[in-house]
DNA sequence: CCTCCATATAGATATTTATCTATGTATAAT
DNA sequence: ATTATACATAGATAAATATCTATATGGAGG
């Protein structure tokens, strides 16, 4: 298995959360800070704490800390990496996998 | 929670698998069989199976079925409406989700 | 110093899911 | 008819994960 479709369906993981994908909506306006963000949603504390820490390790979002609080933001290269990654791997390219193999397709 | 965040989640984590990324790759070069996308990987044949299930229920795979052979393709319609939503909902937009709630963010 | 507030961590639980083996079904070929 | 091939289904299992409650940490303000 090639590390590319491992590490791109890592990234896309990240992404295909209903939560999480309402959070990344939300910051494509601007920073905001923790507790702001969970006033738009019913779950608990913890359970965003999970998610942004997931969002953070992914890099697809930025964190600026200012003493109590957390500001998080959207990090637009890896945003625009993921895209284009995604967008790369599902057009038809000159170089098909297809042409290495062995297999008759 | 809107529906449109739980649909989008639902078709990126069709998509976010590496053997499905592959296989996806792999169609993007035109259409398969079961057997011949089988050959690139190592795992077993109703594995396969499962995948192609939940490829074509998700609507981002098409069959044609020809006696023994089922002929697998990408929608390219499906892929494209995926794309577009997903950059879409990473973008900065007119319509600000924070600006609807009475958060003060 | 004590109390609120923002965030993180620990630990538990229920659900989802990727995989396997075993088996069924349907078509093709000999 | 029997055998081989292509694919699906059933059932089991191990791993991942989204959520919760309870608790810790650390700064702000009285």
């Amino acid at each position: 298995m090639h590390y590319e479709y491992k590490d791109l369906a890592s990234l896309l993981k990240v992404v295909a959360e209903p939560n999480r994908l309402k959070i990344l909506e939300m910051l494509s306006c601007g920073e905001m800070c923790g507790c702001d963000i969970l006033a738009h949603f019913n779950f608990t504390q913890p359970t965003l704490s999970h998610h942004m820490s997931i969002l953070e390790k992914s890099g697809l979002v930025n964190v600026r800390k200012d003493t109590k609080w957390h500001y998080y933001s959207l990090n637009s290269n890896k945003k625009e990496g993921l895209i284009s990654e995604l967008t790369q791997i599902l057009s038809k390219t000159d170089h098909c996998i297809c042409k290495d193999s062995h297999s008759n397709c």
